[in-house]
RNA sequence: GUGUUCGUAGCUCAGCUGGAUAGAGCAACGGCCUUCUAAGCCGUGGGUCGGGGGUUCGAAUCCCUUCGAGCACGCCA
């Protein structure tokens, strides 16, 4: 369907095309004055230089031209010579009803299908995610929700960090206390064990540990450097005790994640691309791109329009190991190789701008992608405590994720037991989901790119632009709903009518714009843009609420179509939530 | 130092592809529950949009400048 705007657009076009001025004065816009007017035009000032005319002389030409317009009640000239609009009920509704029939409320599907890769999570393995993994985690998931959702193919792909000297450390730890495990005699060539000789909970220990030690210790690093070498050179039992890290590991972060709804198409890491480093590098090299400085081998990768110094893409350090950068072009070769993606965005720390700049040059530069495949940087900002400080536990260290989710359930469910007469599991589980909703909708009503205060505090009340209140809202619909169907009404097949009052017509327009907020929301990979639309959605809603009495009414034809408004809302509402990823209970 | 992001109500944030009187939420104050969930709704007060200059019929929005804050800046990831 074609956006509403775009569809009013044409009509107040035509009408300049008529009274004799360019068609491209006539861009509608919604009213910025709502108590003037629902829609608005301001063409007739931005040509009244053009045509040497009052703004208002050809306002009023326009305004004649829309008299008797199917599409609009009203289209006033206004000083200094605004174009002020009223929709039609009739073409209001006929738009809504549209809307309704339609797969996706009217969203159309993209001209072209693009196949997108989406970067997020990064997590380490045997290290316990943090706070500092839960933005990437909630922002990189509703950006794939928001892609696919517009009909593209979407790839979301964690890329764990499961290679380099972490991993040697963690196997050198576990040599010191358990010598005797067959993975280190080399001489043994039978079945490895398919249990692993450690917990999570153990290798979630033994990491810090050993990384203390190896600051204090340079035997100790060497060791551990010895081992990540052993590793990377395909050592049977190392190779073997690694995988099972690997799986201890990776089942771990998916039962986390799962907790937080969030899901991964891909568990590739960065081990996934070691094998094709090295032919990657020789290309570099063969084809002059890369060349030797300070001992380095790098791609210069300065741009005559840069206003600053960028400092090259180094390829290899000057010891001749690989390093992240090597990682990240050698996994952007192998996506496009195995997957060929039109696009590729980053969900990562704001702070790494810089670098992923540098590593996007010098993919473009050694043509390891397409002139016209894009490379997105979708940086976030810091997650702050109340103090403004980057947010840390009452005792000053990181906060594991878990941790925080546990104490927000809690107190989520302290305060759902207040409220609601509910089973004691009925209550957790509500507030599982409802906490959920209350981080989510905290991080991610902000814009991605800033650094927000995480205050749970705010984010949990029950009150104000929050999770809660637009899980609030879905959940009065849904009982307004259930009730209509026990007294034997026939809900999801009402139909809808015209609207007979102001409320009525706010929310029904309010609804409308669905389908160019998501489009927006795509376009600048901006989920706090759905959170915004949910939030005016949500005010329409319960304002129109307050007003109107439903079930009691005796008009059963209006009745229905109100009914119909609700079903709309609530599958509106609903659609985007699950957008930002969390849902909405039966009751709260 | 260079670059970059930002500065909007007491607090937390929208608005920034230029339009009328700059919006929410929280906090403060005042109303509304015998009626579909008051986790709600309605209202009041609160602003030199950091300062200055410019472009424009018109600037929170674009340009310049200045002050302040954060962040980044080759062998970490």
């Amino acid at each position: 369907m074609e956006k509403i705007l775009d569809l009013i657009s044409k009509e107040v076009k035509a009408a300049f095309a008529a009274a004799g001025y360019s068609e491209e004065l006539g861009r509608v816009t919604i009213s910025n004055r709502p108590d003037l007017c629902e829609y608005q035009c301001n063409g007739a000032m931005a040509g009244a230089k053009q045509y040497k005319k009052a703004p208002i002389i050809i306002a009023n030409e326009v305004a004649e031209q829309l008299a008797g317009s199917k599409v609009f009640s009203q289209a006033d000239a206004v000083a200094p010579g605004f174009l002020n609009l009223k929709l039609t009920e009739s073409f209001l509704a006929e738009y809504v009803r549209g809307m309704r029939d339609c797969e996706k409320f009217g969203l159309e599907e993209p001209e072209r299908k693009e196949t997108i890769v989406i970067d997020y999570g990064g997590p380490n393995v045997a290290k316990p995610l943090h706070v500092g993994h839960l933005r990437s985690a909630i922002i990189g998931e509703s950006v794939k929700r928001i892609a696919r959702y517009m009909g593209h193919k979407v790839i979301g792909d964690i890329h764990l960090g499961d290679w380099g000297l972490q991993m040697g450390l963690i196997m050198t730890e576990l040599q010191e206390r358990q010598p005797e495990l067959v993975y280190f005699d080399e001489t043994y060539t039978g079945e490895y064990p398919k249990e692993a000789p450690f917990t999570i909970s153990q290798l979630e220990e033994i990491y810090p540990t050993a990384s203390g030690k190896s600051k204090a210790d340079p035997a100790y690093k060497e060791k551990a450097m010895e081992a990540t070498y052993k590793l990377q050179s395909g050592v049977r039992g190392y190779r073997a005790l690694w995988e099972q890290i690997i799986a201890v590991s990776v089942s771990d972060l998916k039962k986390n994640y799962a907790n937080l709804n969030v899901s991964f198409d891909l568990w590739k890491g960065e081990s996934d691309v070691h094998d094709i480093i090295p032919g990657m590098v020789d290309y570099m090299k063969k084809n002059g791109y890369a060349h030797e400085s300070e001992g380095a081998l790098v791609v210069d990768v300065k741009e005559e329009t840069d206003t600053k110094e960028i400092p090259p893409c180094m390829i290899l350090k000057s010891d001749g190991a690989s390093l992240y950068n090597t990682t990240d072009l050698a996994t952007i070769m192998d996506r496009m190789e195995q997957i060929g993606p039109d696009e590729i965005i980053y969900v990562v720390d704001k702070r790494q701008e810089l670098y992923f700049e540098q590593v996007f040059r010098c993919a473009r530069k050694t043509e390891l992608v397409l002139p016209e495949t894009k490379l997105k940087f979708l940086g976030f900002g810091t997650m702050n405590g109340k103090d403004g400080k980057p947010f840390k536990t009452r005792e000053g260290g990181v906060m594991r994720l878990e941790h925080l989710l546990r104490d927000i359930n809690e107190e989520m469910y302290e305060k759902i037991s207040e409220n609601a007469s509910m089973t004691e599991e009925e209550a957790r589980a509500t507030a599982k989901q409802v906490a959920l909703a209350a981080v989510k909708y905290g991080d991610l009503s902000n814009q991605a790119s800033k650094d927000y205060i995480f205050d749970i505090e705010k984010f949990s009340s029950f009150e104000g632009d929050t999770g809660p209140y637009i899980l609030y809202t879905i959940v009065r619909i849904k009982s307004i709903l259930a009730k209509y169907k026990e007294q034997g009404g026939d809900a999801e097949g009402a139909a809808l009518r015209e609207a007979g009052s102001v409320s009525e017509k706010e929310l029904t327009m309010e609804l409308t714009g669905f389908n160019a907020m998501i489009e927006a929301a795509f376009a600048e990979t901006a989920p706090h843009k759905v959170c915004a639309y949910i939030y005016d959605l949500a005010n329409a809603f319960n304002h129109f609420y307050h007003e109107t009495k439903i079930l009691t009414e005796e008009n059963a034809e209006k009745k229905e179509g109100w009914i119909a408004l609700l079903v709309l809302t609530r599958d509106v509402l609903e659609t985007c939530i699950d957008l930002l990823g969390f849902s909405a209970p039966e009751r709260m």
